[in-house]
DNA sequence: TCTGGGGTCCTAGGACCC
DNA sequence: TCTGGGGTCCTAGGACCC
């Protein structure tokens, strides 16, 4: 039997900027966009647990929550900061774990079914894991101990902040069963509200349902995740590295516009920063997208295959120019987005037919 | 309430090849 | 003349996660 064991920072990002401006503690604090005194664009990030407590909420649009908490401290993300602390903490928890997943700046699998064998070490690890990014991060997390990680991550929440969960094997059914579907990995908004109307809340309620029910209403993949899930069943490993399938950016303009020149200037802008990244990794893509939200929120995407791969620059303000001029309607643009995918690791030499 | 930005994964139709 | 099926690639959209 596996050990696996998932760490959540708490606030990470509330939680660095606490640590690196002691002033803040004990006041609300949302870290997000700049709420320009209520009429600015974009969403929380996170907050700390004072500002919880007004109903600030993360991906809450930051209007809300200024109305919510007008007299919350608002901050930038910062997330060189984040980053290298993620890394160091990274670093700790990769000493602990047989292998380590890295699920985000602020959250971890770690196998550790060898190095603990019984989940009353496993708590030993974890408290041990505590105490050491306390002491030289000054940041708590929360932690989960089950069979798998779609059970260790479910106990991760279960106590937070501060918390260690166990689940065992034989306590599996209990645990999940009172929860909200909506806790599973997976089930968001969506999934939450159609299982709503067939009258499904809790997972007890959606082991109910037939395996061949859900494969009709959610397809394949999604019907059989919803069946494993609410029997606590997930085989998946924990993955040491993840290749990279994209890499991109985008912009939400202050106001939306239908300037042209801002938005060539814009497609511009997020390629060199997209093309900096793709350097960095080494890589060179075939695939490029460009993704279009207009004023009313509509989205649309819309991509291009190139014949050979590459890394250039040029090419990729030219593809996205192209695609931009192609498929743009009349009508004002909330965002741009630039993405690159479809990698290989080398370019593909030209055939040999052109010498 | 009016919805960021970085991503991943899945679906489905059509083209094309064998 | 009409009709196969499987596999792979491309495109667009959508749900979801942190």
């Amino acid at each position: 039997m596996r050990i696996i064991m998932h760490v959540d920072l708490d606030a990470f990002y509330a939680s660095c900027e606490e640590r690196e401006h002691p002033e803040y503690k004990g006041k609300p604090l949302i870290v997000g966009a700049d709420p320009k005194g209520g009429t600015g664009r974009g969403v929380v990030a996170t907050c700390n647990y004072e500002a919880r407590k007004y109903g600030v909420r993360s991906a809450m649009p930051i209007t809300r929550a200024y109305k919510l908490c007008p007299n919350g401290i608002y901050v930038r993300p910062n997330f060189p900061l984040y980053e290298e602390t993620s890394a160091r903490i990274m670093k700790i928890l990769r000493k602990y774990a047989d292998k380590l997943e890295i699920a985000g700046l602020d959250e971890a699998y770690l196998d550790v079914s060898r190095s603990a064998g019984s989940f009353k070490i496993a708590k030993e690890i974890a408290e041990k894991i505590k105490k050491e990014i306390l002491e030289k991060e000054k940041l708590t997390c929360s932690v989960g101990i089950s069979v798998n990680k779609l059970i260790a991550k479910m106990a991760s929440d279960f106590q937070k902040p501060g918390g260690i969960t166990i689940v065992t094997e034989n306590e599996i059914k209990d645990f999940i069963n009172p929860l909200g579907v909506r806790k599973i990995l997976g089930v968001g908004p969506k999934t939450e509200q159609k299982l709503k109307e067939m009258g499904i809340e809790t997972i007890k309620d959606l082991a109910k349902l037939s395996k061949k029910q859900l494969i009709e209403e959610f397809g394949n993949s999604m019907g059989d995740l919803l069946y494993k899930s609410a029997r606590g069943i997930d085989e998946s490993e924990v993955i040491e590295e993840q290749e990279i399938k994209s890499i991109g950016r985008e912009y939400t303009f202050e106001k939306d516009t239908d300037n042209i020149d801002e938005i060539l200037n814009t497609i511009d802008k997020l390629s060199e920063e997209t093309i900096e990244d793709v350097l960095k990794s080494k890589l060179f893509f075939k695939t490029i997208t460009i993704k279009l939200r207009y004023h009313y929120f509509e989205t649309h995407t819309f991509s291009k295959t190139l014949d050979i791969p590459t890394n250039d620059l040029e090419t990729l303000k030219i593809v996205a120019k192209e695609l931009l001029r192609k498929h743009i309607k009349d009508e004002k643009i909330r965002l741009i987005g630039v993405r690159v995918h479809n990698f290989s690791e080398k370019e593909v030499q030209k055939s040999l037919k052109m010498i």
